[in-house]
DNA sequence: AGGGAGTTGAAACAGTTGTTTGAAACGTGC
DNA sequence: GCACGTTTCAAACAACTGTTTCAACTCCCT
């Protein structure tokens, strides 16, 4: 490989790692098929071998390229930013999260990591080293922060509280916006009492902001309810 | 079809769909194989076709009897059980939802509605009609019992937050297994002034008693604090 | 212009997939 | 014993998978 060629835009491996992202997000490592993936891309199928070596290679160079892109794109709010106000940390870090997660820039680096961390391969291993542990620790920091000097179990506890929450908009998008569109939802009468009316909310998450608000919020009871009972 | 045959035990279709299970549940409708499935069973590929027509429909019988089988084994809690105290009818629903999510005997149901739950089938609307949203709407029902008359989105947060709280332990378990068995970790020092020694709990769920207690705790506590919020 | 490394391309490889076929085996009632 | 509907089996089908092969092409340097 000649310099020339290593300071080359190299078209076609950045075509096919962005097409590779999408499908492998969108069908599982398995699932997506290099002869697709080359479709979408406008090359040969024997260029993914010739620029990545195999299949298995293609797509842990598309992880760890989403994961730069997406980090390179926003910075994780750390609790070092603002000592004084933990609390405003963990919301903002929560708002963070749930963009990685659910917007539509780095959506597919969230379906991505979302289905290695349920079925993983060979690539979770450097996607733990590099991005979740990383992530996992921050988010411990920073609720330590707000709960203070306390057992270790009751900060995990949260911790684990608080990813669940915001992965559940994640995983479980598809079967919670199907509840909605049901008809007709004979069990809704459960809320006929309630004062607002119209139509359920049980659609997904299009205000980020609102939403990390009320999980903040809920984290931050359920945080001092905890570390009431265990004290 | 004779009534004979009707009534007989059908050896092999049973064999057929409790293979099924285990197969689907691990690798999912496309990664599992006919033939992979047929050699468990100890039968022919074309017994797969002879007794469901096709690969979908086969899937589609395995995830409804699954899910019977689950339910008929342990019902889930009701708040007319004891409407009395639905803080406990919160708790013991929990419980039944982490033991359907994660004990031995369903964890191939609970991992079968995981996959359906992210990536839709066609089946995935039955699955909703007869177990997802039956269950979702207990447990608003319950938590209606426990915050008493108030704004409908107060009540789908605080579902969305226990589902999402309870589901991590499922999604996210080989992520958070290689988390702790990573060596050495050296953000862990984060936690180096805590008062309690040894091994970080990052381990899942063994006891699903305490964790449903913890589980419960902070989600009674989140939920008090958005009531008082948002009145 | 010509040599040569880097890259692309069509075709073929061996393997697996779900499904179909038609003959053999089975159990049951006469 | 014989015939019947039901079930099983080995074999083959066409379609798809990731990968390899090798000739053709492009681009840069001397």
């Amino acid at each position: 490989m000649s310099n020339a060629a290593e300071s080359r835009t190299d078209a076609t491996r950045d075509r096919l790692i962005e097409a590779g992202t999408e499908a492998f997000a969108a069908h599982g490592f398995r699932g997506a098929s290099i002869r697709e993936i080359c479709r979408q891309a406008e090359a040969n199928p024997a260029a993914v071998n010739y620029h990545f070596g195999d299949k298995e290679r293609f797509y842990a160079e598309v992880l760890v390229t989403a994961h730069q892109q997406a980090v390179a794109r926003r910075p994780m709010p750390r609790l070092a930013d603002d000592p004084e106000h933990p609390r405003v940390v963990l919301r903002s870090w929560i708002r963070w999260f749930l963009d990685l997660l659910l917007s539509d820039e780095s959506s597919a680096l969230g379906r991505l990591m979302a289905r290695e961390m349920f079925q993983p391969t060979a690539a979770l291993e450097e996607l733990v080293l590099r991005s979740i542990r990383p992530t996992v620790m921050t988010l411990a920091e920073i609720v330590l922060g707000v709960v203070g000097p306390t057992r270790r179990a009751l900060v995990i506890r949260s911790v684990q509280s608080i990813l669940g929450q915001c992965l559940f908009y994640k995983h479980s998008q598809p079967a919670m916006e199907h509840i909605s569109k049901l008809d007709p939802p004979p069990e809704l009468q459960v809320f006929a009492g309630l004062p607002d009316k119209g139509p359920m909310p049980w659609e997904m998450a299009q205000d980020l902001d609102a939403l990390a608000d009320g999980i903040a919020e809920f984290s931050l009871g359920g945080i001092e309810r905890i570390k009431e009972d265990k004290t």
